[in-house]
RNA sequence: GUGGUUAUAGCUCAGUAGGUUAGAGCACCAGAUUGUGGUUCUGGGGGUCGCCGGUUCAAAUCCGGUUAGCCACCCCA
C-alpha cells in the first residue's frame, strides 16, 4: 500500500518540532508568569457537550467518532431509510473530537466547581480538530494555546490578557497589532441603528471592513436585510475613532454606553504600561463566536499576509449550558500553527542549538570505538548532548553523517589518541582541530 | 457545502502533431581518496507515469469516471 496521512494533518520532523516547541515554551512561560495553571482534557468529548455550541456551521465541522461494536444495531431506522445523515448521527455516534479548548474548559469547570477556587486561571495547550476544507494556514488538526479566567468580572483581566499578548509576541520578536473591541459597543450600534435583533447579521458584515471596504460592507448589510436608514447610522458610527464621541453617539443606547465604559476601564488599567506592540481599539472588530458578550480581542501580525493569529474575549455565561449559570469568563487563544508560519516567513526562529547534538564521536577501529564509547559516557555525564557514530567505518562516511546532523563539533579517536589520552576535537565550522583530554573537551564544550 | 487547479523516481519538476528502452537536478550507494567532511569527477540502484475504464496497431500524452493534494469562497486559528 501507498502510505498517506489524512487530509489536513501533518507530520513534523525534528527541526519542525523544535521550532514548534519554541513557540509553546514561550507561550507557556508567559502564562505561568501571569499566574495561570495548566489543565488537559480528553481529545474526545461526548457529542452532547460539543453540539450546539458553535452554531450550525460548527456542528457540521465536528469530527464524529463512530460508536464501538455493533453500531448498526441501534441505528435510527427511519433516518437510514430516508438517508438523513444528520439525523442518523446521534444514533451511531455519541462522541466527537474537540473543536476548541474553551467549551471543554467550561465543561471542566462545571464538573470540578467544588474543587476549584475562583477566580480560576487556567492555560491549556492541546490539539483540536475541525472537519474543514484545508487551505493555507488552515488545517484539520491544529494546536491552540488558551488562557482563560473564570469566576470574575474584573476588567483587570482584560488588561492582563492584552499584556500577555503583548509580552508573548515581544518575546517571539514578532511585531503585531492587538486589536480590541466590545460586543456591547456592537450591540450599541445595532440599537442606535434601530436593529437590535439584527446585531449578529450586522457584525458579520462590518467585521469584513478591512477586507472589502466600506462600500462592500454597505452592500453586505443590504444583502443581509438591513434598511438603508440603518446602514446610514451604522457607517456614520464606524467613522468615529474616539471613545468619548462614541459615548455621545450612544446617548440612547444603554448597552452601548456600558461597552464604552468597559473599554475605558481596560484602558485605565493599561495606563502606564509600556507596550512593545500596537494596542488598538477597533470598532469593526467583531469575531465569529457568538458566545462573546463583552470585550473581544484579535491579533494581527504585521508585515505579512495572514489571517488573525489569535483571538478571544469575554463570555458572561459559558458554563450556563452545563448547569452553572452566572459565571463570567474571559480568555484568549494563540493560533500556534499560524504563528509558526509567520515566524517561518519572517525568519524569526532562533538558531541556537540548545536542544540539539553538540558533539559526535567517531572512531577508526573497533578498539577505538570502545574507547570512544567510554569517553562518550563521560561527556553525557557532564550534561553535554553527545553521540557516537555506531560503527568505525571509513571516516568520510562518518564525517558526512556529522554534516547532515549539523553537529558543531566532532571528536576523533584512533591509536594516537588512545596512546596519548589526548583526543582530537574538531570544530566543524572552522575546520580547526586540537588535541585535548576528555576533561578539557568537557570544559570547552560545557561553557 | 460551492468553485478553481494539480497528480510522472525518495524530493522538486521536464516530457502534446499519440510512436523504439520515460528524462534532469537534488538525495542515496560505490569508486577516485585504507586517519579527516561540506567542493569536484566517474559509475550505479531506483518509476505498474494517482486509480478504473474507453478510443487506437500503439496512450504519461486523447476522452469519461474516480480518488487525493493544493488554492479561493463560506467560516475560522
Amino acid at each position: 500500500m501507498k502510505p498517506s496521512i489524512p487530509k489536513g494533518t501533518r507530520d513534523f520532523n525534528p527541526e519542525q518540532v523544535l521550532k514548534r516547541n519554541y513557540i509553546f515554551d514561550t507561550v507557556r512561560r508567559v502564562f505561568i508568569k501571569y499566574g495561570f495553571l495548566p489543565i488537559e482534557t480528553p481529545v474526545m468529548e461526548t457529542l452532547d457537550t460539543l453540539t450546539g455550541k458553535y452554531g450550525e456551521e460548527g456542528d457540521r465541522l465536528l469530527f464524529k467518532v463512530l460508536n464501538n461494536g455493533d453500531f448498526m444495531a441501534d441505528a435510527d431506522q427511519a433516518a437510514l431509510e430516508t438517508r438523513d445523515s444528520r439525523k442518523l448521527v446521534s444514533s451511531i455516534s455519541k462522541r466527537g473530537l474537540r473543536y476548541d479548548l474553551t467549551v471543554p474548559f467550561a465543561r471542566f469547570v462545571v464538573m470540578n466547581q467544588n474543587e476549584l477556587s475562583f477566580p480560576f486561571k487556567r492555560y491549556q495547550i492541546q490539539p483540536v480538530w475541525r472537519a474543514d476544507r484545508p487551505q493555507k494556514g488552515r488545517y484539520q488538526e491544529f494546536y491552540q494555546c488558551d488562557v482563560d479566567v473564570v469566576g470574575s468580572e474584573s476588567l483587570a483581566y482584560e488588561a492582563e490578557l492584552i499584556q500577555i499578548y503583548d509580552e508573548v509576541f515581544a518575546q517571539l520578536r514578532l511585531p503585531v497589532i492587538v486589536k480590541y473591541n466590545n460586543r456591547k459597543v456592537l450591540a450599541g450600534i445595532a440599537e442606535a441603528a434601530g436593529i437590535p435583533d439584527l446585531m449578529v447579521e450586522m457584525t458579520v458584515a462590518i467585521d469584513k471592513l478591512d477586507k472589502i471596504g466600506m462600500d462592500g460592507v454597505k452592500k453586505e448589510l443590504t444583502e443581509r436585510g438591513i434598511a438603508e436608514t440603518s446602514i446610514e447610522t451604522i457607517t456614520q458610527i464606524l467613522e468615529i475613532k474616539d471613545l468619548d464621541a462614541l459615548e455621545t453617539a450612544f446617548a440612547k443606547s444603554e448597552v452601548g454606553q456600558k461597552g464604552i465604559q468597559e473599554l475605558k476601564a481596560v484602558q485605565a488599567y493599561l495606563q502606564g504600561y509600556q507596550a512593545s506592540n500596537e494596542l488598538r481599539f477597533d470598532i469593526t472588530l467583531a469575531r465569529g463566536l457568538s458566545y462573546y458578550t463583552g470585550c473581544i480581542f484579535e491579533v494581527q501580525a504585521k508585515n505579512v499576509a495572514m489571517g488573525s493569529i489569535g483571538g478571544g474575549g469575554r463570555y458572561d455565561n459559558l458554563t450556563g449550558v452545563f448547569g452553572l449559570p452566572g459565571v463570567s469568563g474571559v480568555g484568549v487563544s494563540f493560533g500556534a500553527e499560524r504563528i509558526y508560519d509567520v515566524l517561518e516567513e519572517l525568519k524569526l526562529f532562533p538558531t541556537d542549538q540548545a536542544n540539539t547534538l553538540k558533539v559526535l564521536f567517531m572512531a577508526f577501529d573497533a578498539k577505538a570505538h570502545q574507547y570512544a564509547f567510554n569517553a562518550l559516557g563521560k561527556m553525557r555525564a557532564a550534561g553535554i548532548n553527545a553521540d557516537l557514530y555506531p560503527d568505525p567505518v571509513k571516516l568520510a562516511k562518518q564525517m558526512k553523517y556529522a554534516n547532515n546532523r549539523n553537529v558543531p563539533y566532532v571528536v576523533l579517536v584512533g591509536d594516537n589518541e588512545m596512546a596519548s589520552g589526548k583526543l582530537a576535537l574538531k570544530n566543524m565550522q572552522t575546520g580547526e582541530q586540537q588535541l585535548l583530554s576528555i576533561e578539557e573537551i568537557i570544559a570547552v564544550l560545557g561553557a
